[in-house]
DNA sequence: TGTCAATACATTTTCGAATCTCAGGGGGGA
DNA sequence: TCCCCCCTGAGATTCGAAAATGTATTGACA
């Protein structure tokens, strides 16, 4: 085991990954023994791991009956939603105000990465590629990066991965197929770096909206059913 | 033991609260053996509660080393205290807007017990009285609960509670002496019920600053010494 | 045949010992 | 005398079994 990491750090960022990247669904129940055997590891371990990611609130825990991975609602998407334009936006508006010429840099560089990287799997037809799920990642990271305020940043973080939980869903419904996400992404760019404040803000919103859009109009039945899915 | 509760649970509880009203200090350390003995509980369950903490950014962990009280510091209490701000005015917005008669009632009623509970303890002077700090707690939440969204809420009211480790030191320093802060509450109290957006993020804005400054004007020296504290 | 209670099973929760890691002190070599 | 390495003790980490709890099944009674 690598220094300075203990096992609980370990299996706590690997059940993560498996939520965030969709291994573990929304609903389904996490019982210890199934747990134990995948992560090879004992209960106390992954109670630590588990406790850590309910209050993430990426996984939900029902005292005397278990763990399971958070279900995702249409209710939960729209809150999300909104708090997220509401964060984000914040959190833009100090970046344009605050950021330096590093950060500029930054941006520009994570674009050209998400710009050059194919968005579907070249294998797997209708399935996310990782690699372009984490430049997008990275993208939207370093664009916030710019905030000045570590809590506001960190809370804008973790707002984004919560919603990482619906975003895998919205390419399998094949509504998005008229959207530009990448001009979307430029015209984010273009914005922080002409430091135009309100013109970045809305470019935001509009890119944080249009994916939940796509996900309510089309699949609230699908929606639902993932969820029930114990 | 209560139905639906676990011991966890309990001991994280228990936790929480020592470090939210100052029983366990900022930076102090949390050694197994001490905290076994103090809750009466064994390893297993600590580790699950300190872990839930960590995540909460009320304690620290470092591997190998074991747990300690988050350190208070004067660069965080200025990042928290902007970000307090940017986020619970932002809440606020939203409960003016949104918020119904039953909430304007809480917020009435809540400010109600908060202006008829006096401030200091009576028995030990310089020291916050724990029924006043439970009342203001509550005011303030009632305020922000008539936000929307249980997001935003979550959020803003994590916030509040990280600065309730600083709020226990402002008194013993006696700064506050000329501060009418019964008034400053009167003054939201009305905004709010106004529905004016701009007077009461105003006066909410006041109240949050006013704290910081009296803390950070007067005793950049006692907090440095507090987070020393090891 | 339907309902209720008692029992058996599956699963979570808790514990205390065994294991491992780090920090400090003492002894030997340069 | 100074520096490096090993040894030791205190403490955190991990494990697997014991205890507690909730759920499903079976059988008896109305």
């Amino acid at each position: 085991m690598a220094r300075g990491e203990t096992r609980a750090e370990r299996i706590y960022a690997n059940l993560r990954g498996d939520i965030l990247t969709g291994r573990l669904l929304p609903g389904q129940r996490l019982p210890f023994a199934d747990l134990g055997v995948r992560y090879s590891t004992s209960v106390g371990v992954l109670r630590e791991a588990l406790s850590r990611l309910v209050e993430q609130g990426l996984v939900l825990s029902e005292p005397q009956l278990g763990f399971r991975v958070t279900p995702v609602s249409e209710e939960d998407l729209r809150d999300l939603t909104s708090t997220r334009i509401d964060i984000e936006t914040l959190c833009l508006r100090h970046a344009i105000n605050h950021g330096d010429i590093a950060w500029e840099s930054r941006v520009v560089a994570s674009f050209h990465t998400l710009d050059r990287t194919p968005e579907l799997a070249t294998v797997q037809p209708r399935t996310v590629n990782e690699d372009w799920a984490t430049a997008h990642a990275a993208f939207h990271a370093a664009v916030l990066e710019g905030c000045p305020s570590r809590r506001l940043r960190d809370i804008a973080a973790s707002l984004r991965d919560a919603s990482e939980l619906y975003r895998r869903w919205s390419r399998h419904l094949g509504s998005e197929d008229t959207r530009d996400i990448a001009g979307e992404h430029r015209a984010l760019r273009d914005a922080v770096l002409a430091r135009d404040e309100d013109q970045a803000v809305a470019a935001l919103t509009k890119h944080i909206s249009y994916t939940t859009r796509a996900l309510l109009d089309s699949a609230p039945a699908e929606l639902m059913a993932t969820s029930a899915d114990a």
